[in-house]
Parts: C-alpha cells; structure tokens; sequence
DNA sequence: CTAGGGTTAG
C-alpha cells in the first residue's frame, strides 16, 4: 500500500513526498537513527510510509541502541491513520519486543495481529522457551497447529528447549521426521542437546551418527553431552573423530574435552589442552573449565596458577577455587580466597556457599561454619537450601554433636532427602551412635530401598556393636531388594593410558607382579607399625578372607602400581568411585613416609593428599 | 522477521 502512494506520488510530480521517503531510507541505512526519527514523523504528517525492509533496518538501529521508546514510536507510526502494515512488518515489531524482554507488549501485539504466519508462531515460542515458560511455549506450538500453520526448523528448535519430559521429547521428534526437518543442523543438535539432558545417549549418539553434512556446533553437542553424563572416553574419542573428519575445535569444543578429562582425572591430557589454548583464544568459561580440571585432578599449584592469570574472572571462577581448595583439604585457604572474593565485587552464589560450608565442615570448624550458615541469607542473599543443611549436619556431625545434627534436620525449612540423612549416618558411624544411626539408615532406606551403601554401613553398625540379630535382618531386607554393592575401583593414568582396578579383579595384565610387589610392601610397612585394620572390611567374609580382601582394595593395587610404573619423581594420582577406607587411608599414608612419594587419592566426595606420612585431610573425612 | 554448542555443587 505503501509503496503504492509513493509511486503515486512520484507520478503526479510531487517530489517533496518521494524524497522524504527518499531521506529517511538513506537515514535508516546510515543508522543515524535519531534524524531517521525526525524524518518519519514529517512522513507521518503526510500520511506516506516507506517500505517494511526500511523499517527493519530502522528496528535493528533501535535494538543496537537499546532505544526502547524509539522503537515503540516506530511502531505507533506504522499503525497510524489506519495504515495496515503486513504481517512480515508486525513480526519485526513483535521480535523486536521479545529481544528488549517486553513479553507483554509482544502479546499484545501477537493477540491482535490480523493474520499470524509461522514467523510470528516460532517468535512467541522462542521467547516463552528462552525465559523457561516452558508450559506456555508448548501450548503456543498446540495452537499453532491447530491453527493450521506448519512448524518449520526454527519453531521446532525452539519448541525443543521448551520440552519438560522424555515423553514430549519423543512427540516432538515424531513431529518433524515426516517433513523431514530432523536434518536440520540446528534441529540436530537441539535434539542431541535434549536427548542427553534426559540421559539418552545412545539416541543422541544415532542422531548423530545420521548426520550427512554438519558443522561444529552439530560436533560440539554430542561431545558436550557425554562429557556432561561423565562419559569422558566416549566423548575424546569423538572429539577424536572431528579432527579425523576436519573440523576445527573451538572453545567450546575445548570446554567440552577438558570436563572430559575432570571426569576422568587424565591431568596430563588436560594439560596439554592447556597448551593447545594458550596458543588460541582463550575466554572465561574455558579458564574455568581449565581451572575445574586442575582443581579435579589435584593439582593444585596449576589451578592456582590459572587463577591468579585469568583476566577476567566470575562467580564460577572463584566458587571452583574456593570448592577445589576445600575438596583438597586446604580449607583455611578456601575461607581466606572466600574473604578476598568480597573485595572483587562478585557476589557470592548458592554453590560459592557451599564450598565455604564444605571447608568449615571438612575441616572440624564448627564456628565458622554456623557464622557463614546464619549470616548468608542476610549477607548474601542466599537462602540455605537442602545442601547447606547437608553441609551444617556434616560438620556438626562428624565433630560429635550429633543431638545438634539431629536437631537441624527438624529445623529445616525444604524436605530433608536420603543425601541429607546420609550425612547424618555417616557421623553416627565414626562416633558409634547406634540408635541415631539406625534411625537414619531407616530414613535413608524409605526414601531410597536400593541404596547399597546404606544397608551395608547398618549392619556393619550393628555387627560391630555385637547385635548379630540386627546386621542379619538388614543384610536379608537388602537380599530381597535384590541389590548388590557396587564393587571398588580405581583409576590410575600412566602415559596418557588410564588403567583401572576393580576388587576382585585380575584382569589387568601385570596382576601377578603387582600383587607380589604388593605383598612385600606390605612387609615393609609392618616394619613402621603398618596393622591391617579389618574394622574396614564392609563385605560379607570371615577370618582370613577380610584380610585378604582389604589387601586388594583397588586403590591398594593401583598404588603399587604407580610405584612400579611412574617416575619416582611424580605425583601418583588415583581416582575411586568409592570413598577410601580407613585402612588404605593408612596404607597410603604410610607408602607416602616410606616411599616418599607424593599420593592424591580423588574420591567421589574429596582429595587425600599424602605426603611424607600425612594426609592433607587430616585423618578428618 | 523466527532457531543450535561450552564452566562451579549434587
């Protein structure tokens, strides 16, 4: 209509309006937005408005500027005297109010817009998902099809992230197969993104896997997704595969493998992809990532290192060195990085909270942990949520006050969950409570019947306080739920090979050395007062079978291991799936005395570092 | 005019 009254114009030989018109499209293309702006109100006046790729352009000047009323004004105009702007027109308008967050004002528009196209669908959509009105987004896309417009990739990319269930996910992806929008590169990795959030990595792995043309992002998205599911191996070997087929790794590509190696603890593969970064453009997410995989494999020194040379650092940055300080045992240092963090004007988040509560407990400072506990609502803003209580238990726990534990779990504002009784048990277990512990264990095992480790911890508590009776009901009501422990093993990485020792196991191809050097170790140790403790052995054996299990608790074979196998001047690093035993904790202290190597034991909770007959920890996990 | 990947705890 537009274009038909400036022809119009133009024709009867009126060139003011032509070259108002005119003016104002070179204004918009120039982006001086605030003379395009004085331009159409005189188009305005006159009653003539320019084409819709003027106004886009006019729209973009806006959104750089952040010109917020000015947009609103260019709206106003193209809906003045009755001028009836396309729907192509409107749907700038109506992104336009989604990039400046003006939900409702995009609403607004949206209800009244004579005609709706998919454009103006998949903009709704996308902006329901994006700020997690995920019931909204979802019910936008059931409308539009009900309306009888068809989704295209954009709306199904957007429509994924909104997606709450397995269930839905598997609808949706009906939904496109048959246009045949699943190869869409964008659709692609959405669906792997989606896929591995609901632990579906084998379907994510064949939506890759039917992959003809990609790009790196398509890359990115199944290597980050087994690396996020602690699938480290399959995750280097497909970024393995991207550099066979060709593909330049990016930072995110890096992120990725480096949470590969954390997960794994391969410290020397990590700190080649330090390498590699140094050489490239490093950012902040990957400094963290970088910082994390330090921290993780127990190296302090370089997370310490890249700390103190990142340029710019956030809350991740400090809470990953506050949490990594405290897991390795350092945790004055932990609370001290925590003071110093309050002179950099980051404020501290509900996970940088519970690194600080984390050093308190793990290291006995009760005080200073119900200081941090109390205040951080006030100080910080932070609610204390069912891991700070998890936190508070430990600590007061694990420092013997257990009627105050017990206390605080009454106390506590959310649901206590069978984490938050676990961390009670466990305290009842060193300080012998029986009766707490089996209340808790009770607890535990009503919120979660398959849970192993509990119903072994309890009959270990009774067996040990000779009430024979009880350890047998616990250990049949765990027969009848039909669960088993999951065996212990650890992992050692020796030239860039990880090598892994199960219990029970003599699979590894040097079993037989390793356990005759294993044996005159232990002679030695007898020497420097080294006695079996079989008070550790959680199993189901008697007399001189649970010294014989101890003697191969996987960390016992993956020491001696280390010893056999790496240079005597580097650090043996082991990581478990179970936590360390009393007695191994021993056993390695004593290795680290009379070998005097240095030992880091990673275990699913924390870091023991042994060095010269002490632990970092000391003796206190 | 509408869409995608990477970091802290558990």
């Amino acid at each position: 209509m537009q274009s038909r009254r400036c022809c119009v114009a133009a024709a009867v030989g009126v060139p003011a309006v032509g070259s108002v018109v005119d003016e104002f499209t070179k204004l918009c293309y120039q982006r001086d937005l605030p003379r395009a702006m004085r331009a159409m109100e005189v188009m305005e006046r006159c009653g003539i408005w320019a084409d819709a790729v003027t106004y886009s352009e006019l729209i973009k000047c806006c959104l750089a500027r952040r010109a917020v009323e000015d947009g609103k004004r260019v709206h106003r105009h193209v809906f003045s005297n009755g001028y009836e702007p396309k729907t192509f027109l409107i749907n700038i308008f109506l992104s336009m109010y989604v990039k400046f967050g003006l939900l409702d004002e995009a609403m607004k528009l949206f209800d009244k817009m004579p005609e709706r196209n998919v454009v103006s669908w998949t903009t709704m959509i996308a902006a329901f998902s994006n700020v997690g009105m995920s019931g909204d987004a979802l019910e936008f896309f059931v409308l539009m099809l009900r309306s009888g417009v068809r989704p295209n990739m954009f709306t199904f990319s957007s429509v994924l992230r909104a997606c709450e269930s397995l269930r839905t996910l598997r609808q949706l992806h009906c939904g496109m197969i048959k246009p045949g929008l699943e190869s869409d590169v964008f659709v692609r990795s959405a669906l792997i993104d989606n896929y591995s959030k609901w632990g579906e990595l084998q379907t994510a792995l064949s939506i890759f896997n039917e992959m003809v043309t990609g790009d790196s992002v398509v890359w990115n998205s199944i290597i980050g997704s087994f690396a996020e599911n602690n699938e480290g191996d399959e995750a280097l070997s497909l970024f393995k595969r991207m550099k066979r087929a060709g593909f330049f790794a990016n930072q995110g590509t890096l992120t990725s493998v480096l949470r590969a190696c954390t997960s794994l603890s391969l410290l020397e593969l990590g700190r080649q992809v330090h390498v590699h970064i140094l050489k490239y453009d490093r950012d902040l997410i990957l400094d963290n990532a970088l910082l994390d995989m330090y921290c993780k494999c127990g190296s302090l020194e370089d997370a310490k290192g890249v700390f103190s040379r990142m340029a710019e650092k956030d809350v991740i940055s400090w809470s990953t060195m506050v949490a990594g300080l405290a897991q390795n045992g350092f945790s004055r240092e932990a609370l001290e990085l925590f003071d110093s963090m309050k002179g950099s004007g980051i404020k501290p988040n509900y996970i940088t909270l519970l690194g600080v509560l984390f050093a308190c407990s793990h290291a006995g400072l009760v005080d200073n942990g119900w200081y941090y506990f109390q205040s951080m609502s006030r100080l910080y803003g932070v609610e204390p949520g069912r891991e700070h209580y998890g936190c508070m238990i430990d600590l007061l726990g694990r420092a013997g006050k257990l009627d105050e534990a017990a206390m605080l779990i009454s106390e506590m504002k959310c649901e206590p969950d069978a984490v938050t009784w676990r961390m009670l048990l466990a305290s009842c277990r060193v300080h012998k409570n029986v009766d707490l512990a089996a209340h808790a264990a009770k607890q535990i095992l009503k919120l979660d019947p398959t849970d192993v480790g509990t119903y072994i911890l309890l009959s270990n508590i009774y067996a040990n306080s000779q009430r024979w009776d009880d350890a047998a009901k616990v250990r049949k009501a765990m027969q009848a739920e039909g669960v088993r422990k999951e065996p212990g093993c650890s992992w050692i990485e020796v030239e860039m090979q990880i090598h892994c020792f199960i219990l029970g196991d003599k699979s590894h191809p040097r079993t037989e050395d390793i356990g005759v050097e294993l044996q005159q170790l232990v002679q030695r140790l007898r020497g420097i007062g080294y006695n079996p403790d079989t008070n550790f052995v959680l199993q189901d054996l008697e007399g001189e079978q649970r010294e014989d299990s101890l003697r191969y608790h996987s960390e016992k074979l993956a020491i001696v291991f280390g010893l056999m196998s790496l240079a005597t001047s580097k650090t043996i690093r082991i990581r478990k799936n179970l936590r360390i035993c009393g007695d191994c904790h021993i056993f390695a202290k004593l290795v680290s005395q009379l070998t005097q190597r240095t030992i880091v034991i990673r275990d699913p909770i924390r870091y023991h570092h042994f060095r010269d007959g002490i632990c970092s920890c000391g003796d206190y996990w």
